[in-house]
RNA sequence: CGGGGUGUGGCGCAGUCCGGUUAGCGCGCUACGUUCGGGACGUAGAGGCCGGGAGUUCGAAUCUCCCCACCCCGACCA
């Protein structure tokens, strides 16, 4: 049918396209690599921000707002930042248009060139660094907790929906403190929320480490990550936690008088995760029907599509859905009643699946003779009529299962694609096959280099607890001082 | 930036080689009716500067030249 997307296993890259077209979630603009986020996209978006919100403001984060433009000097005075941003950035030149001669449209106006050019913010440490200056004073001003949610441009020169676009929409935090230990201990809580949300709320399981230098964030010191694994055995970057000492500090010159009354340069880190987490939840659930959604971050829970011949019927029916669904509400479930009469149920049964809701509900003319409702989960695909008592409780704790459930099928995957190898020939076997890798590693960047060039693999993580497991670099032979996390990635 | 490809109703395409009345098809859309427990059907409709410009010709979606845009594959990346 017209509908039907493409198996996995046929095409993996235009299965997701088709869940992200066909689920209605965003599609391709008129401006090359920015997308439309659709309604039904969106509001998975906005139930990650509600709940990563919660999380941010429980732990003592406050929400601000800074300007879309960066001054260019601004943003080269921290000159590994420069150099990791600088071949992506939009740069505002004029600031004003005119009609051109032939008066058909319209031109840049050469009379109207800005004095400095603005740089359109692929990331906002400069400009809040430079704002920061002003905020802090002593100690008394610190720790300084400050989160955004923003859209930022980063000029890529390959797009897809939401996994790499050239604007995307994000949250980035920026914060400062008194000491070394501090900025990494909240380098790392950000880090355990990052985990949490992703397990908890994504369903999806992740390792938390650190990037290797390579794969650094520009202008960290350190970079936390947490990394999942996608169903064809890619990795994606899912979140990072920047420990960025005291690089910014320095480079905007932002001091506080500590409590002995000396001047010191102010420790930071900045964190961020990225609309890019609406496809990392595509890929980690959904199957070849559509879109597979964790209830926790599903816009609708639960849909209820009325069975019914006569009109007589569907008031009958539509008096249960609403008790139903009032009885959901309840216990804050989201509900929807399909009574569109414009389509068949099995159409809307194949529409729902599709948008990936958790749970479906029928009733018709059988199940009001009998004081039932069939209940259909879409991660197992399973249907069963159920008694209508308490079937708001039933609901719930089918719901509950289901989030479990999806998180336990994407833990076994990523177990069973996780792999502890020696030799190089084993390694690039597993790679080529998919999935993680834990190899030793000799600690240089040549080395991590080198196999990039000859396995496109990168290494994802370094683990934060080494556990002593000594060994020798696969590639180099020489010694490692533990294994580390390879992958293909996103 | 290299290499390949494609531009034709909202979407997917045919037609282009070999020029010829009114540019087709499927899906979708609108109205009405019949249907409704897994993607319904009938009837009637609406919808096109055939990517843009310049040529050749009695005549161009079709031939020639020049632009433009987008897609795929590589180098870069949350």
């Amino acid at each position: 049918m017209a509908k039907e997307i493409t198996s996995r296993k046929e095409n993996y890259s235009q299965w997701y396209n088709d869940i992200v077209n066909k689920a209605g979630l965003a599609e391709n603009s008129s401006v090359r690599g920015c997308m439309v986020i659709k309604p039904y996209g969106y509001a998975i978006w906005e139930k990650m921000q509600s709940a990563l919100d919660k999380m941010f403001k429980d732990t003592g984060h406050e929400n601000a707002y800074f300007p879309l433009f960066i001054p260019k000097s601004f943003f080269s005075k921290e000159a590994s930042h420069v150099e990791g941003f600088a071949k992506e950035c939009a740069v505002v030149t004029h600031y004003r248009l005119k009609t051109s001669e032939d008066g058909k449209g319209v031109i840049v106006d050469e009379d109207a060139k800005l004095e400095e050019e603005l740089i359109v913010r692929p990331t906002s440490e400069a400009i809040i660094w430079d704002t920061y200056r002003n905020w802090i004073q002593s100690y008394r001003d610190l720790p300084l907790l400050i989160n955004q949610w923003a859209n930022v441009v980063r000029w890529e020169m390959r797009t897809r929906l939401f996994l790499r676009t050239t604007e995307f929409l994000w949250q980035e935090g920026h914060t400062a403190h008194e000491t070394r230990e501090e900025a990494l201990k909240e380098a790392e809580l950000i880090l355990n929320i990052y985990a949490d949300f992703a397990e908890k709320w994504m369903a999806m399981p992740v390792l938390k480490g650190l990037k290797s230098p390579n794969e650094r964030f520009a202008g960290a010191v350190e970079t936390f990550c947490i990394e999942a694994l996608m169903q064809d055995g890619k990795a994606l970057q899912a979140g990072t936690s920047h420990f960025l000492g005291q690089n910014f500090a320095r480079a905007f010159d932002v001091k506080y008088l500590t409590r002995e009354n000396k001047l010191e340069y102010v420790w930071a880190t900045s964190w961020g995760v990225s609309t890019r987490l609406v496809g990392a939840l595509i890929m980690a659930h959904s199957d070849d029907n559509g879109l597979v959604l964790p209830p926790k971050l599903a816009p609708i829970q639960v849909v209820i599509v009325p069975i019914y011949k006569k009109e007589e019927q569907l008031e009958a029916i539509s008096q249960k859905a609403h008790a139903i669904m009032e009885q959901l509400k309840g216990r804050n479930i989201s509900v929807k009643f399909d009574d569109r009469d414009t389509y068949k149920p099995g159409f809307k049964f194949a529409e729902w699946e599709m948008k990936g809701v958790p749970v479906r509900l029928v009733i018709g003319p059988r199940d009001l003779e009998n004081g039932t409702v069939e209940v259909a989960r879409r991660d197992t695909l399973e249907k069963e009529v159920l008694k209508m008592e308490n079937i708001d409780e039933k609901i719930e704790h089918l719901l509950e299962r289901i989030q479990d459930n999806i998180f336990q099928k994407a833990f076994s995957f990523r177990d069973e694609n996780t792999f502890s190898v020696d030799t190089w020939d084993e390694f690039k076997d597993k790679i080529e096959k998919g999935g993680f890798v834990w190899a030793h590693w000799d600690g240089t960047s040549e080395t991590e280099q080198t196999i990039k060039d000859e396995t496109k693999a990168t290494i994802r993580l370094i683990p934060l607890q080494r556990d002593g497991d000594t060994g020798k670099c696969i590639y180099s032979g020489k010694p490692s001082e533990g294994r580390v996390v390879f992958a293909k990635a996103y």
